[in-house]
DNA sequence: GCCAACGTTGGC
DNA sequence: GCCAACGTTGGC
């Protein structure tokens, strides 16, 4: 299996690269996700090694602030099940989950973002899922090439 | 804070 | 199965 690319929305104010960093083994899962189309991208297409674009959405200057690595690949969002959770849902149970997530591992905190704008300004990102019109999936496939182009900008 | 775009819900 | 109403996302 070759390794995919994701791009994974967060708004900072709810968990920022900054909370990455300070994890113990900077490592986290990404529970929350309560979309069906990002929930099957989580469940069934998600693998171990895959990279991770991080992104800060809804705050001053969205962008992407760094990059991840999958370290778990999909298993049950067990927050569904808790009822303290404000990610709980009483329609998800153990025997038939129904949401999933990943675990994730910090790669790189870029020195400076590359922001929404920037990533507009550049022809050959077009097609990036993230810049389509009304675009809001949280967790959405990226080409190899973009990926590339978005590390390359943050140098 | 506004609002366009999108997803979900539920009555029929 | 349609679709209006509602809730959410997220840039600006």
């Amino acid at each position: 299996m070759t390794m995919k690319y994701w791009l994974m929305k967060t708004e900072p104010t709810t968990y920022s690269i900054e909370d990455l960093e300070n994890e113990s083994n900077q490592t986290t899962c990404w529970e929350g996700v309560r979309n069906y189309q990002a929930r099957n991208l989580l469940r069934d297409d998600i693998q171990e090694g895959d990279r991770v674009l991080f992104y800060h959405s809804a705050c001053k200057e969205p962008a992407v602030v760094g990059t991840a690595v999958v370290s778990r690949p999909g298993y049950p969002d067990s927050h569904a099940f808790d009822k303290r959770s404000k990610y709980y849902d009483a329609k998800s149970d153990p025997e038939n989950p129904r949401w999933y997530m990943v675990d994730v591992k910090l790669e790189q905190k870029f020195d400076a973002p590359v922001t929404l704008a920037s990533l507009r300004e550049k022809a050959s990102l077009k097609e990036m899922v993230l810049l389509q019109k009304g675009s809001r999936l949280s967790v959405q496939p990226v080409k190899k090439k973009e990926f590339d182009i978005v590390l390359k900008m943050a140098k």
